[in-house]
DNA sequence: GTTGGCACTCAGGGCGAACGAGTGCCAGAA
DNA sequence: TTCTGGCACTCGTTCGCCCTGAGTGCCAAC
């Protein structure tokens, strides 16, 4: 199917359907683009396109709406992005540049893609386990309660309360912080948790209690409570523009309390690698009526956690994925800078 | 009206139309509920409970539907508690018990209440405005980079990234962390933050600069970005049950979308002071559809936030007082105990 | 004050006709 | 070949209609 009019002709019914939300037909397509033929000749390509299931006829006496092939040919063919307007470059720039800390970051982003388009927005928390430690801090709260900090190359910061069996002092704390930085920091989460396991055969013997229990906390902050696997939403309240309730909204809405699904709905793109998943290519049967625009984030090619947007396959692909990456690498860009 | 039976009809009425959604007759009533008089009498009373405005007839043919009176009559007069089984009792306990940190509270109470009324639910993050300062942590990260880290009492931390103009010595360091926390530590966040103002004119000249910037940097994390105006919203797949999705759904996703509308939602109701606030009872018009169960949370009757349920005015208000109550008083305990 | 009886109302469902958007096909033009 | 205008056909949608039944209000009797 090389017909440089057929797929013309596709592009058109994927971009009235997607704005209109009703089948298409032959008169409407050949008077709202100029495509210079006759609704009969477009219609010749449009039984060839049905045939060949680019697209698909409700009923009989119905236009023609594409089928998630037939998204597929138009996002990879015949899509370009829209680019960015500048007032969106600017609001992505300065709302971005706004924001106190990593956490922010995530929940700055969210809420702009899901405002760019108009979609429901998903941002994974950025993987703490590909970060370095970059320290240890320890502080007495009170002789036997010490407040653990692990503050972390990405800008992220997990905090534990230690209770000890016996009061420690201040010369000895000193001495526990010293060494446990000495052995992880600047070194990446897996292997820091490793070198402070074998940290308490190294201590004088009256500290091996206390270094136990402060270690095994902290490879716990390390990695039990991974922020990797925590995601923010935002933008549910556009759902309400869709159409059809039950077949799409609700099993999305159900979707989007669940953390596991949404993970595995962003996938692991790489970073700068758009990824679009579109209807039954996903991998929730339930899920067949939505599709998924995502991409990796991080800074230096280092994949860090994924973003991205969910929607109806009826969906505005080229603005979206537009709004992705240009979301993306600027968020890229910030864990960049904090990373200096 | 003290007619006890009127009471007993519009009780029937309210647990019946919650229940099936249906405007409910004459002839069903006695029925389901052992009433003990024949349906003309019940009518007899209906047509008084809707002279009164408790209860209305959407047409003529139809049965009766509470008003927002009716269920604020139901609410004050007739409804008792349900009270919480013993496995919920018992999930409540081991899943708020298994938090690691603040925010995992928050977030573990969320879902955890959406999950026991089946509505949405909303947490307010614990006011940090109210707590103490319990420590105030410099980390130089290279020598003009120090990250400040600033512990509540609360168990809440924020931390911010400084940026000095020249390289500060270790010992300096050590010297301005003391003063910082002599000024601050275990004071109020609000005298905190003007204690610090004040701070860098008793510094050793040199030191000015540094102060300044450290200084202005905690109040700002105190007072800017203030956690209490953040909230943790869970449950929206709840709506997917509602009827009407135009007045019913649609305006309430959008406030959910919303935080500084939740947190009006929520109101300042007293800790353990449960607030029903009851369709056109509350401060939006397009949520005249929805009613809101809140209740202040904090330790000590010190009122740190606000937690609580939105859904349909035709709602389970026994239960969702009871879960509202159950957790937010679980809450108050954690934080009481976190607090020591 | 309560009850049974009865006429009345009216939303909702089922049915059929008219409508019209859109199609497929074919013969003729380019 | 490829495109175009014409035409018969399909079928979902809309509208008007009637009927049904749940539920009511009222009244006379208990």
């Amino acid at each position: 199917m090389v017909d440089e009019r057929k797929l013309d002709v596709l592009r058109a019914i994927v971009e009235d359907y997607v704005a209109t939300e009703e089948p298409v037909g032959s008169k409407a397509l050949v008077e709202r683009h100029g495509l210079g033929v006759s609704p009969a000749t477009v219609r010749n390509d449009m039984a060839v396109l049905e045939e060949e299931g680019y697209i698909h006829q409700p009923h009989t006496s119905a236009g023609r709406v594409p089928t998630d092939k037939g998204y597929r040919l138009f996002v990879d063919k015949l899509a370009t992005l829209k680019p960015m307007s500048a007032a969106e470059r600017r609001a992505i720039a300065t709302l971005l540049d706004g924001a106190v800390d990593l956490d922010d970051v995530v929940r700055r982003s969210v809420r702009l893609l899901s405002q760019l388009t108009r979609q429901v927005a998903i941002v994974q928390y950025p993987a703490l386990s590909r970060s370095t430690v970059r320290h240890v801090e320890l502080v007495a709260l009170t002789p036997t309660r010490v407040m653990v900090i692990l503050i972390l190359s990405t800008g992220g910061v997990e905090q534990r309360l230690v209770e000890l069996d016996g009061p420690i002092a201040d010369g000895d704390l000193a001495e526990l912080r010293a060494a446990l930085n000495q052995a992880s920091a600047g070194v990446q989460i897996a292997a820091a948790a490793k070198a402070l396991g074998e940290l308490a055969d190294k201590v004088r013997p009256e500290q091996v209690d206390t270094t136990k229990a402060v270690v095994s906390v902290l490879t716990e902050a390390m990695s039990d409570h991974r922020s990797d696997e925590r995601v923010a939403v935002s933008g549910t309240a556009n759902l309400a523009r869709y159409g059809d309730f039950d077949t799409a909204v609700r099993p999305l809405l159900e979707a989007l309390e669940e953390h596991v699904v949404l993970l595995k709905l962003l996938g692991e793109s790489g970073v700068d690698a758009l990824t679009v998943r579109i209807g039954h290519e996903g991998p929730y049967s339930e899920l067949a009526a939505t599709s998924v625009v995502a991409t990796g984030y991080g800074p230096q090619e280092l994949h860090l956690g994924s973003l991205g947007v969910v929607g109806p396959t009826r969906m505005d692909y080229p603005g979206s994925m537009a709004a992705v990456r240009a979301v993306a690498r600027y968020v890229s860009r910030i864990l960049d800078e904090g990373n200096q």
